[in-house]
DNA sequence: TTGAAG
DNA sequence: TAATACACTTCAA
């Protein structure tokens, strides 16, 4: 049979234990078992005889069980590149694992254990190079188990290409009774819950009738009649994924503490077993067997950690905002209850906004799984696990896989000494050149196409390369002023690995061109290409990162040392064109051009792509009208299209009042588009003078700054540590990763000490001053100072009547 | 005024 | 649980 690998997980508590895929095939899924897998490590040892004897006859005990290896093997495997006999060590069950490491680890002949730390469910995918989301082929007998069947495997699975196969794919949203602001789970009911599909299913259960005539509400007894109702529903529809927003964290967990509370069983799975919780170090993840659950939440928080979504706050509201262009229904969480209570036309209300939850983050979830699949499919891990993984994970993952394929060991991630130390070492990152401050016109911008990437692949870049015994210093590359050598005989598997992505990601973007910008296919080869791109341009961060597998702070400081070089010499060869280089910054450089320099500019493309190795590339990124230059990442343009771009300043930053942001963008524009100082010096005064008159928008005033730990770990009372405390003390939950939003009151004391959360805000008067020289004139100033003028000829004086400075033009 | 924390 | 560079505000010694 061959289907589509939907989900996967190894059955560690069944006798025998067992490695079990959900195929999807022809619409109906079948859960597919191996029970002939083994799961193992590798011991390295001066003498891997006698280490092997020895570990056949230890025995470890697991909680009062006695365990032994099931089998032990000697298998030629790699270590950097380099053969080294290794003693595979074979176990009956995963659990075992740990225990016979802990006593494998004190024998004498031990040098290192390698993939202890790989859990079964990864290993098998890896071992037999299966690819989620793709085909599946298995061979096997079917056995009854209660009301469904099992294929049990006679041979390995494999896999066999895409497969087409239509998914259901399910969001689902709780609303729970909260009195007193956050709902407590162990006495607040679930009072509705609400399911939508993509095939037009939806449904909102509810416990109190509200007499709405839409045909998707149903009413039923109790809490525990909708949770039973909601397992049943799952059930008869038979999802394939369950999504929703934030329900790792608020509402799986709270439904398991209802059900708990209710005695109810949450099975969920496709086998009707129950759902499984597991606790992370930062959050909890819920899985539901057979129906892989994706958090939208967790998508979008590393989309946003990656740049590709930026806003304030990251509330289903704002996002589905930003992403869809539309808004949605809002309801003040705070009379969730009291809608409930008192029925009628609110209660309405409330089973519409419970259901438009539900509708919004389907509608998310169906805009970001295809980017999901695709970095599945690549990484070769399941969707659950992907969807929840850093950037730095993706990578890691995938070089497991590339590294089982050539035999080379995992090295474990770094604990105790050994991240200590790495923690304690740091590099050079990349050069910024100080800009030429002031405002240019007729402006250039050159880049590198993928910097590090590309680097990492000219150059061989990898733990396996650097300074290798096999070349000698005439052959090998050395970074420049650094003593490391990288290898040019033999390939490092990370360059390699990543060149396949580069590569592939070239040829989609080739083929992209033959299709027509929003249809299916582009789209479908658009989500490939950014998954390519996403987990490419990890690569650099993963060799820095202390807790990596393939961490090597040489490889990463080799890396910049390298960018810095050809961004220097690329600088020095436009100066040598008679070019005016303004600015640059790790991999761009940004020229002023007198009128002829406009046709030397592809000349001068040639000139530098000649000199550059391998795949190093420098491209015409564009043209810009304007631009103002404040300082290092510090700046502004105008393209020739209109378009404004800004880096670095008050206008980009959340941290700032929308203001002093609004006003700053207003300067930039009168400067950059109109190229007036005279009318950005009107709009400051004119806001000036509103603030002080007390004719501006309490909204503009908010300052939005994110808790990065929990609040009693802050030593510094900075204002919006102070603004959370407030909070804390009207009892409201404080959290890492939560945006507090504060206003500064009129008064006296410091910053911090009037720093009052909006939501307290209520009947208090601003601090009309602080706005103006601590919000307002900052932001305007870094723009005007450098266009020569003083913040005198910008403040607004009662009566005064001023003049403008001479604006200096370039 | 300056350094630390953010 | 991907990197460094940089500018800047606020507090507190």
């Amino acid at each position: 049979m061959q289907g589509l690998l939907l989900d996967s997980d190894y059955l560690k508590r069944r006798d025998p234990p067992a490695m079990r895929l959900f195929v999807k095939k022809d619409g109906e899924v079948i859960s597919v078992l191996d029970p002939n897998f083994r799961h193992y490590f590798y011991v390295t040892s001066e003498d891997p005889e006698r280490l092997a004897e020895a570990i056949g006859n230890v025995e470890a005990d697991r909680r009062g069980e006695k365990v032994t290896p099931e089998s032990v093997e000697i298998v030629e495997k790699k270590l950097l590149q380099e053969p080294e006999e290794t003693v595979k060590v074979i176990v009956g069950n995963p659990r075992d694992v740990t225990p016979l490491r802990k006593e494998v680890r004190d024998l004498p002949m031990v040098i290192e254990i390698y993939e202890h730390d790989i859990p079964p469910s990864r290993r098998y995918l890896i071992d037999h190079e299966l690819t989620p989301m793709e085909g599946v082929e298995v061979e096997g007998e079917f056995r009854e188990i209660g009301e469904g069947k099992e294929l049990i495997v006679t041979k390995p699975p494999e896999p066999v290409g895409e497969v087409e196969e239509e998914l259901k794919i399910m969001s689902f949203d709780i609303e729970a009774y909260n009195p007193g602001g956050d709902p407590r789970a162990e006495k607040d009911p679930i009072v509705m819950l609400s399911v939508a599909d993509n095939k037009g299913f939806k449904k909102v259960l509810t416990w109190r009738d509200f007499e709405s005539t839409d045909e998707y509400v149903e009413v039923v007894e109790n809490e525990r009649g909708l949770i039973e109702r909601f397992v049943q529903i799952v059930k008869e529809e038979d999802f394939d994924v369950i999504t929703g927003y934030n329900t790792d964290l608020f509402d799986f967990p709270y439904l398991e503490e209802r059900a708990d509370e209710l005695g109810i069983e949450l099975g969920l799975g496709r086998d009707g077993s129950e759902i499984t919780s597991q606790r992370r170090r930062f959050e909890t993840v819920t899985n539901v067997p057979g129906r892989p659950h994706i958090d939208v939440y967790a998508l979008v928080d590393f989309l946003s950690r990656m740049g590709a979504i930026r806003l304030i706050n990251y509330t289903l509201e704002n996002v589905y905002e930003h992403v869809v262009g539309e808004t949605k229904p809002d309801f003040e969480k705070s009379e969730i209850s009291e809608a409930w209570d008192s029925g009628g036309v609110e209660g309405r209300k409330l089973l519409k906004y419970s259901l438009s939850d539900a509708e919004s983050s389907l509608e998310l979830a169906e805009e970001f799984f295809p980017l999901v699949v695709e970095l599945s499919k690549i990484v070769k891990q399941s969707i659950f696990d992907v969807s929840r993984m850093t950037p730095g994970q993706l990578v890691e993952w995938l070089l497991v896989f590339e590294a089982h394929r050539i035999d080379e060991l995992v090295p474990a991630r770094p604990a105790g000494r050994e991240f200590k130390r790495r923690q304690s070492k740091s590099y050079v990152g990349g050069y910024v050149k100080e800009p030429k401050k002031g405002l240019f016109e007729n402006l250039v911008v050159f880049d590198f196409r993928s910097l590090y990437p590309t680097i990492i692949v000219t150059h061989n870049i990898d733990p396996a390369t650097i300074d290798c015994d096999c070349c000698g210093s005439e052959e090998s590359v050395r970074a420049p002023n650094l003593e490391y050598e990288f290898c040019q005989n033999k390939r490092g598997f990370i360059p390699e690995t990543l060149r396949d992505l580069i590569e592939e990601r070239a040829d989609l973007k080739r083929k992209m061109k033959n299709f027509e910008e929003g249809s299916r296919k582009y789209q479908s080869l658009y989500n490939s290409q950014w998954a390519l791109k996403i987990i490419a341009n990890s690569f650099y961060g993963m060799l820095g990162y202390s807790r990596a597998r393939w961490y090597s702070n040489e490889c990463a400081e080799s890396v910049t040392s390298f960018g810095r070089h050809y961004i220097k010499k690329t600088i020095e060869m436009a100066e040598d064109e008679g070019f005016d280089v303004v600015y640059g910054d790790t991999d761009s450089l940004l020229c002023r051009l007198k009128e002829q320099d406009r046709g030397n500019v592809d000349d001068f493309l040639e000139k530098v792509n000649e000199d550059m190795p391998g795949m190093m590339e420098l491209e015409l990124e564009g043209f810009y009208k304007r631009g103002v230059f404040v300082s290092k990442k510090r700046y502004a343009m105008v393209s020739e299209e209109g378009k404004m771009e800004v880096k670095g300043l008050e206008f980009v930053r959340r941290d700032w009042a929308a203001l002093a942001k609004k006003t700053q963008e207003g300067v930039l524009k009168a400067v950059l588009r109109g190229g007036s100082p005279e009318k950005a010096a009107e709009i400051v005064q004119e806001v000036t003078k509103d603030v002080k008159q007390g004719r501006v928008d309490l909204e503009d005033l908010i300052i939005h700054t994110r808790l990065k730990k929990p609040i009693e770990e802050y030593e510094s009372e900075g204002p919006h540590v102070l603004a959370a405390r407030r909070l804390k003390l009207h009892g409201e939950e404080l959290e890492p990763g939560m945006t507090i939003a504060y206003i500064v009151e009129k008064g006296s004391g410091s910053i911090s000490d009037r720093a009052i959360p909006v939501s307290r805000f209520e009947n208090r008067s601003y601090d009309p001053d602080y706005y103006i020289d601590n919000q307002i004139l900052p932001a305007v100033m870094r723009v005007m100072e450098v266009l020569g003028y003083s913040e005198d000829e910008l403040r607004y004086e009662e009566t005064k009547q001023t003049k403008l400075g001479a604006f200096e033009s370039c």
